[in-house]
DNA sequence: ACGATCACG
DNA sequence: ACGTACGTGATCGTG
């Protein structure tokens, strides 16, 4: 048995690492000490669990005074033991490493995720900020360098380095680290002493503020998530060999056209830029640091393509701008998505991509590795390489314009509320208010960027630029608008003089606490709109969970919910799954869309057969 | 490491 | 008085 000591925040602390059987007598007094809750964590090899290659290596255990080590080539039952007790654990980040241990120790996430605790959703529920927008962050490091010890270490930079003196690099690092090296053993120890120390500080706050209730729901929440993660979404892989060979190939065309110009890299914006400029167009806009900007939205009206790549026919297409977009977009596609299928999937052809429960400043769901909430929409191949289980079809239910519901029963603007209530189209309602009763569909998109800009807090100058319509359209849209519907613009200003006269924030109706940026009090609206929307869809997995329909969840896309079921009750599966979506708001519905897809998710983008 | 770009809601 | 577009994840080029 090995035991290292450090100092913590003042005080001795000891690292256990035993390493025969015998030194296991400890760890179990431990166990059996005066401790209400303890901390977990595990060292692996990979940030994802379910690719072939995947190890658990470690199995840390501790209070604020010591910890335990366990290898799990040796003690893996011993580990397995304790955190089958029925007693309540700490995690920091706890989704990873629930499902760490329900693969690899056949400890159910079920179980040990119910008597679980997340400092990371504590600490979101403090301030949700990331270090780049004024906030501590989420990490164990910055949080416990704020709440613990200004001076504890920086656990995974400090392996960094070990790993570089090794020979090794960041990515051979944590399956080429013997298993023993005292670094190694002494940070896995230290970051479960500083998750239980920082449990400590922020459970008291959380409940000061008066948060206990949403802590546990979003704890709640973060489980049902995992459970989606650990199932999957299965992958057409042949299909998706054949789309990347597509692809690659409609980006190998594209790079050949912009070779005979000049251009020997599509992605170098500085090449392109002087190709374009040396074929005599004139290149106006800037980027924020000053260099030419070439983006889509340049070189879409060069190639005589409106913003959804529709032939305008107002010029003759340039060549090299035509042959770029393809060619960059094809690449992207094929390197993000297809080929990240690939490399992501699981022996069993299954995706498990990271759901990140409460990650945005507004509480918004993401999805990482592979970003699956954004995928191609104008286009079904990408979203084809998803398909249903044997004998099963997609099905998708999504909000009817949930961030106009909720901002009308927020403000409690009567017009919007009672447009609402007879059932009419938010967009044309606005449009024939302000272009009058034969308004065309050019009105009714104007309209309806009007209607988005003010969720965002866009001016009239940006809603032109998103949509191309002229600037006195605009202006006159905003100005009916606002008076169409007034109790928008006083609730927008009531919640930006509170947040510049009082607390710089915005309180949701969840009781979340959004902190708002000095100079940007103007999102406020958005941050409380876009933040409650995510709580009812939120709410509804939990709920769809708790009808027993969770089983045929797969994703959810911010404002819809993916899913499957067997192909015959598919239709009868989705409308109950958006039954359980909808509500009333504040006295306004919340409905929703129930739609069988078939049997792939391209299926609800127009995929053929 | 950072900026530019682009995919989504 | 005016005007501000909101939130993500990922890749690539550049320094």
């Amino acid at each position: 048995m090995r035991t290292l000591t450090h100092t913590v925040a003042g005080s001795t602390v000891g690292i256990h690492f035993p390493e025969r059987r015998e030194d296991l007598d400890g760890f179990r007094a431990f166990l059996a000490g005066g401790d209400k809750v303890l901390a977990f964590d595990t060292e692996g090899i990979g940030l994802d669990v379910y690719t072939p290659g995947h190890r658990l290596r470690l199995a840390q255990f501790g209070n604020s005074r010591e910890a335990w080590v366990l290898r799990t080539d040796l003690f893996a039952e011993e580990a397995a033991a304790a955190l089958r007790q029925p007693r309540p654990f700490v995690m920091h980040n706890a989704p990873f490493d629930l499902l760490t241990v329900d693969r690899h120790l056949g400890v159910r996430l079920e179980d040990l995720g119910a008597r679980t605790f997340d400092t990371r959703v504590l600490a979101h529920l403090l301030d949700p900020r990331a270090p780049q927008e004024g906030g501590i962050g989420l990490g164990l490091k910055p949080l416990s360098a704020v709440y613990v010890d200004p001076d504890a270490p920086d656990t995974q930079e400090g392996l960094t380095a070990v790993f570089r003196s090794l020979g090794l690099t960041k990515a051979t690092g944590w399956a080429g680290i013997p298993v023993d090296n005292e670094t190694y053993v002494r940070y896995a120890g230290l970051d479960v002493i500083l998750t239980h120390r920082l449990f400590r500080e922020l459970g008291p706050m959380v409940r000061d503020i008066g948060l206990d209730r949403l802590s546990k729901f979003e704890h709640h929440l973060q489980v049902l998530l995992a459970i989606l993660q650990r199932k999957g979404f299965r992958l057409d892989v042949p299909y998706v060999e054949r789309l990347k060979a597509d692809l690659l190939g409609e980006a190998e065309r594209g790079r050949a056209v912009a070779r005979r110009y000049g251009v020997e890299n599509v992605n170098s914006t500085a090449q392109v830029a002087a190709a374009l400029e040396a074929m005599g167009e004139k290149l106006t806009e800037r980027t924020a640091s000053g260099a030419t900007k070439v983006d889509k939205g340049v070189l879409l009206p060069l190639a005589d393509l409106s913003l959804s790549w529709e032939r305008l026919d107002v010029r003759t297409p340039n060549p090299l701008a035509d042959a770029v977009l393809r060619s960059k977009r094809a690449e992207k596609w094929a390197v993000a998505y297809a080929d990240a299928f690939l490399t992501l999937r699981d022996a069993n052809d299954r995706l498990h991509p990271s759901i990140g429960a409460l990650q945005a400043r507004t509480a918004r769901m993401s999805i990482s590795r592979p970003p699956l909430q954004q995928l191609p929409s104008s286009d079904w191949r990408v979203r084809r390489a998803f398909v249903a289980d044997p004998g099963q079809s997609i099905i998708a239910a999504d909000y009817q314009a949930v961030e106009m519901r909720v901002l009308a029963a927020l403000s409690d603007d009567e017009t919007m509320k009672r447009a609402i209530a007879e059932g009419v189209d938010l967009h044309s309602f606005t449009a024939e208010r302000v272009f009058g009763p034969d308004f065309t569909k050019a009105h009714r998109k104007i309209a309806k960027a009007v209607g988005f800009g003010k969720v965002y807090g866009g001016g009239a100058a940006t809603i032109c630029r998103q949509t191309g319509a002229d600037l006195v359209s605009v202006k006159r849209a905003l100005a009916a608008y606002d008076a169409t519907f007034p109790g928008i613009k006083r609730y927008s200003r009531r919640l930006m003089e509170r947040a510049e006269f009082g607390r710089r924030e915005v309180v949701t109706p969840s009781g979340r606490h959004l902190p708002l940026d000095r100079d940007r009090l103007y999102a406020a609206t958005n941050y409380v709109v876009q933040s409650t929307a995510r709580d009812l869809l939120a709410q509804a997995i939990v709920d769809i969970f708790a009808a027993g329909l969770g089983d045929h969840l797969l994703l959810p896309v911010h404002d819809e919910l993916i899913a499957q079921a067997p192909t015959a009750d598919a239709e009868e599966v989705i409308r109950e799954v958006g039954r359980a979506m909808e509500s009333t708001f504040y006295g306004v519905r919340i409905a929703s869309d129930p739609e069988v897809y078939g049997p792939s998710w391209g299926h609800g983008y127009g995929a053929p057969e």
